[in-house]
DNA sequence: TGTACCATACTTCCATACTAGCTCCCGGCT
DNA sequence: AGCCGGGAGCTAGTATGGAAGTATGGTACA
């Protein structure tokens, strides 16, 4: 792997170790820091970390739970290329669990919370470029998830975004940012107006076009991407990204 | 904790010990053979298991992620409790994730799938005990996320039933399993015919079904469970259960 | 009798040492 | 020249030891 990028980092020694070690190796990942196909060792990182391997390892276990790492064991640890089915997996759980959310904000649509989340967006139009735009949106998501109780749910969709992160990241100058802010506006208008079926179609279609150009990326940087072998694997997904569902409820 | 669960517990030396003695520990715990608040220590498995610390550490680390251990620093290792907000948390993620599964496979209903189905369903009729048809509803459920192309999905699934599980464990003779059998029935017919919103409505339903008969099991089995405050914490899940959502789509 | 304090035992967390297994390269053979 | 075998140098997996911190039980004191 490029030796640069692991160079002296450094660490809080005060706190635990392993989750400093995830976060660190996390992060690098999605910024392709750490490219797909990049071998990294456990003693690599623990030198560079300057800790023992023990907590290194047990973050690339997480990281590996999460997919961004493939340990194959007295053989090596390497970064994984982004892996399209996962990731139009991760979009499909993603959606179905974020539209039942915005159906349970919709339902008992709460002022204060239509508030707090036209205020966000208010400062996502502020935001200067995307990557400012991209943690605003994930706090947006994180709103709606907090608002309507389901906190849990949140944590398992962290993990599912980091494959769609690293996507993300890459496609970070060509997004649209304009038309991702219009799309949660309409989500909140649609919670605020107690619109059930309406909310749940406008965070769907929001869902589907954070991944618009995922064939575009892919075809940009190919060798970061796992080719799904053309026709066979994910017949299913093409009629979901449609007109799928109970978008018309 | 009961010295008489884990005495002499023996695993192949020649597969990878830490997903071994996971297994182990998780079927324990889902089973209340290892009850919530049980003290239990890495050195305490190590020796019941006859190997070094360092696996059981990792096996209680994927534990603790899915909630059915907690590790706190310099302390100990303790079995949770049920948590009751996170079964119902559990439950919300499921009937979203595969709510828009039996969607996919209403949309275009291939007979070969609907066919085997049909045949599950006559087996878990057939099946004598709760304990038989909970494995066989387990293999219906997995067979729809397969056939949605969602294998992903059931992975994930299978994380979140822990919780889930550990309520069933403790109200297997109770459930009408001929009633689940029925739902599954449904839900199966509405893919056939092709309806949509049938088959969204009957698998919720199934879903919601499963644990009906939570409270009557936090009731008998108070011990078990982390109890609620009553009223304040879970303030969306009650409408939600009522009639939530989309199932008229 | 009740309370504050301290020694001790036990916990997890991290570091270090050792084991087993795969890869790859290099030398010898065909 | 091409192929096969063996060993060196990696890798991760496991074992063990030490450090830091917490609960606990006993003891001295008010």
């Amino acid at each position: 792997m490029k030796a640069e990028t692991i160079a002296a980092w450094t660490l809080d020694p005060g706190g635990a170790i392993v989750p400093q070690v995830y976060a660190l190796l996390r992060e690098a990942i999605i910024r392709a820091e750490l490219a797909p196909g990049d071998r990294i060792s456990e003693s690599e990182i623990a030198q560079a970390c300057r800790v023992s391997r023990q907590p290194v390892r047990e973050a690339f276990i997480r990281l590996a739970g999460e997919g961004l790492l493939v340990v194959r064991p007295q053989r090596g640890t390497v970064v994984t290329r982004i892996d399209y089915a996962a990731v139009l997996d991760a979009r499909f759980l993603r959606e179905a669990i974020e539209a039942d959310i915005v159906k349970i904000l919709a339902e008992a649509a709460d002022e204060v919370v239509v508030a707090d989340l036209r205020r966000q967006i208010e400062a996502q139009r502020a935001a200067g470029d995307a990557r400012a735009f991209t943690r605003l949106d994930e706090g947006f998501h994180r709103t709606l998830a907090d608002a309507a109780g389901k906190r849990g749910a949140w944590k398992l969709i962290e993990g599912l975004k980091s494959q769609m992160d690293r996507v993300r990241f890459l496609s970070l100058d060509r997004f649209r940012v304009e038309k991702l802010i219009e799309q949660h506006s309409a989500v909140v208008e649609r919670i605020a107006a107690g619109d059930i079926g309406g909310a749940n179609a406008a965070i769907r279609l929001h869902l589907r076009a954070i991944l618009a150009d995922l064939p575009e990326i892919e075809a940009a940087y190919p060798q970061h991407f796992d080719r799904p072998e053309r026709g066979l694997p994910h017949p299913v997904n093409a009629p979901l990204a449609l007109g799928s569902g109970d978008v018309g409820a």
